[in-house]
DNA sequence: TTGGAAAAACGAAAGATTTAGTATTTAGTG
DNA sequence: CACTAAATACTAAATCTTTCGTTTTTCCAA
C-alpha cells in the first residue's frame, strides 16, 4: 500500500484527531475517539478510518499490541505549528512575519494581558540575541 | 441560486484568486487571470468558474459593465488575515496568541530589526489601550 | 441588422474528504 | 478446538474542490 503524495497539511478532521493524539501521547482508536469533543458522535469505524488515513499519509505510526493498534504521532505539534505558520505567512502575509504579528496585535479581541505577554517574550528574545 | 452555508474560509485556489483581486482592487475575470503566476495556465472558463464560486460564497461581488462583470472583494485582506489567524490560534495554539508569536519568533530567527519593529508596535498598542 | 467574437451560464468529470456499513481477522475463554 | 467479542480491512456514498467543455447571451462593427 503505497502512501499517496505525502500530504503536507492535515484536513479539518485529521487535525481534530491529531490534536487528541498529541494530548494523550499515544493511544488506540478508542482512546482517541474517547477524547473527542462531547457533542462529537462518530462511529468507531469512522474513527478507525481517520487513523488509517493519518498513517497512510505518514503523520502517525502504529504498533500492534495484542489485537489492537496503538498509534503514535510522527510529527510533533511544534513542528506542525511551525509548518502551518510558515504556510500562512507565505500565503497571506507576503512572507513577512512582522506583518503577521502586527495583524494579530491590531486585532481588537486581544487582551492587554496577552499583549504584555507577547511583549515580554520579545524582550527576552532581544536580550538573548545581544548576549 | 441560494448561496451555500456561507463558507468561512477560502480554498487554496480561491485564495490564489482573492489575492490577485486584492492586488488590483477590482477587475474582470481576464484581469485576474492575467495576474496569476507565470507558470499557471488556466482556461478562461476555469477562472470564470472560480470567480462565480467566490461570488456565490459571498467573498466578492460583481457589477456588469458592458458585457463583462467587474469583480470586487467584499472581504478585505486585513479582515481575512485576522480571521485566519484567529482560526489558527484556536485550532493549533490553544487560543493563546502569545504562544503563536513564540513559535514564530523561535522558528524564523527574525532579525533584530524585525523584533524591535514588532515590539514598538506592541508598545504603541498598549499605550493606546490605556488612553 | 446581422454575424462574429467575447463573455457568461451551465454542468460534468476527476479527485479528495468525511462518514459509516459490511466483511474479515484475531485473541482469548469455556 | 470452536465461539464470541472486539478490532481491522475493505468499500461505498455524499459532498466539496478543481478544472474545463459546451451552450447561450451580448455587444459591436460591417
Amino acid at each position: 500500500m503505497r502512501q499517496k503524495k505525502k500530504a503536507e497539511f492535515l484536513t479539518e478532521v485529521e487535525l481534530e484527531f491529531m490534536t487528541r493524539l498529541w494530548e494523550i501521547g499515544e493511544g488506540t482508536v478508542r482512546d482517541v475517539l474517547a477524547k473527542l469533543a462531547p457533542g462529537r458522535d462518530l462511529a468507531y469505524t469512522s474513527a478507525a478510518t481517520i487513523m488509517r488515513i493519518l498513517e497512510q499519509k505518514g503523520f502517525v505510526t502504529s504498533t500492534k499490541q495484542g489485537k489492537t493498534f496503538v498509534y503514535r504521532a510522527l510529527l510533533t505539534k511544534d513542528a506542525y505549528q511551525s509548518r502551518s505558520l510558515k504556510d500562512l505567512s507565505e500565503k497571506l502575509f507576503d512572507n513577512t512575519p512582522a506583518s503577521l504579528v502586527a495583524r494579530l496585535v491590531d486585532d481588537n479581541d486581544l487582551s492587554k494581558d496577552a499583549l504584555n505577554e507577547i511583549r515580554e517574550l520579545l524582550d527576552r528574545r532581544l536580550k538573548n540575541d545581544t548576549d
